[in-house]
DNA sequence: CATTTATTTCAGAATCTTCTGAAACATTTT
DNA sequence: AAAATGTTTCAGAAGATTCTGAAATAAATG
């Protein structure tokens, strides 16, 4: 025993933020474990080297190499190198917005855009002007309501996928700014 | 043949839409079948039954019930009846708006809240009034700069869950207005 | 250019998630 | 209160995802 301070505290407070950042990647369509690797990475806020992480996580090597890699592409980590050593060492970006900036980015990129583009197509099947020549009355009607909700759903994404381009633009500090005054206690 | 006009082309551009709709749910942390489901009930925009679903989208009734009982929920789906059938009815929200505030509202509740909470709990494990007494000089800074990361993080989750509280509430109009007007091409 | 060191890849294993189908439960009708 | 109809639950099966570890590849060193 050493009185009141315990010198492992702060280990423990960075597996613990481990834990609950990498279950918070499960639920948003992450793999856990590529979480965990940026939580660890984010929260030790120096580079570490694909056997750290290994030997933190309990990780094996393959799965460290693929996380980090994945990483890498999303943009939230970045390589660096120490003198007189050969090996990669990995350190994830420090500013929280920044982060998240690159995330929203790499989402709008790989899932709102194609989402996009497959309802646009899917719009197009029952684009009146070249389906629509004798229907039936009630047919028409449905195809009808049936493209109101295409529509609207069309626009709610676009809107979407403008508001991200915006907030992730050079200029998108401004919208940052805007959140931050949004979510204040004084703006009523 | 039937000339230019295909009697299913309704039928092939629902299913379209199911499909992508329920890739979609993946991405985000809810099951295919889940966002398909709902996919199907908002693309029909009419009342179906459990056997409804089942037939078309090729599932078992454990899936069916245990899907639409998500979805009700989640409150993006409704229970109804019809007279003179025993058998409930579920309609989805049909406005998307609406429909994006119930999502949002259940994702803070479920993810955001208790992340926050194991955050504050995780913080205050290095809170240093409580815990730096006796520490030599550079464990301290250490601790201080892991404090300063979390902080960070904190403000950053506090900001985004009190905007999406914002943006739920009855007068979080306001806010979608907002939206609308910032992805607005004419907002430079 | 052989050796050492570091990184990536990928087939199969382990694990986790989702689905089925039938039994249990609930409700309404006769 | 028995029968008929509709709904939920859940154990095990099926399927999908993630992980391991060793072989292949790449890069640096002497």
């Amino acid at each position: 025993m050493s009185g009141k301070f315990q010198p492992d505290t702060l280990a423990e407070a960075q597996d613990r933020f481990i834990a609950v950042w990498g279950q918070m990647g499960g639920a948003w369509g992450i793999t856990r474990t590529m979480a965990e690797v940026h939580a660890l990475l984010y929260v030790t806020g120096e580079p570490l080297c694909t056997d750290d992480v290994m030997d933190r996580l309990q990780i094996s090597r393959g799965n460290a190499s693929t996380s980090l890699r994945a990483l890498l592409d999303w943009g939230v980590v970045s390589r660096t190198h120490k003198r007189g050593d050969r090996k990669e060492y990995f350190a994830a970006e420090q500013d929280v917005w920044t982060m998240f900036r690159s995330i929203v980015r790499e989402r709008i990129k790989r899932e709102v855009d194609p989402l996009l583009a497959s309802m646009h197509e899917i719009r197009e099947l029952t684009d009146p002007a070249r389906r629509a020549a004798g229907l039936a009355v009630d047919e028409r009607a449905r195809v009808e309501a049936h493209n109101q909700r295409l529509d609207q759903l069309l626009e709610f994404l676009t809107t979407v996928e403008r508001l991200g381009h915006r907030f992730v633009s050079p200029a998108g500090r401004g919208l940052q700014a805007a959140a931050t005054l949004l979510a204040s206690k004084a703006a009523g």
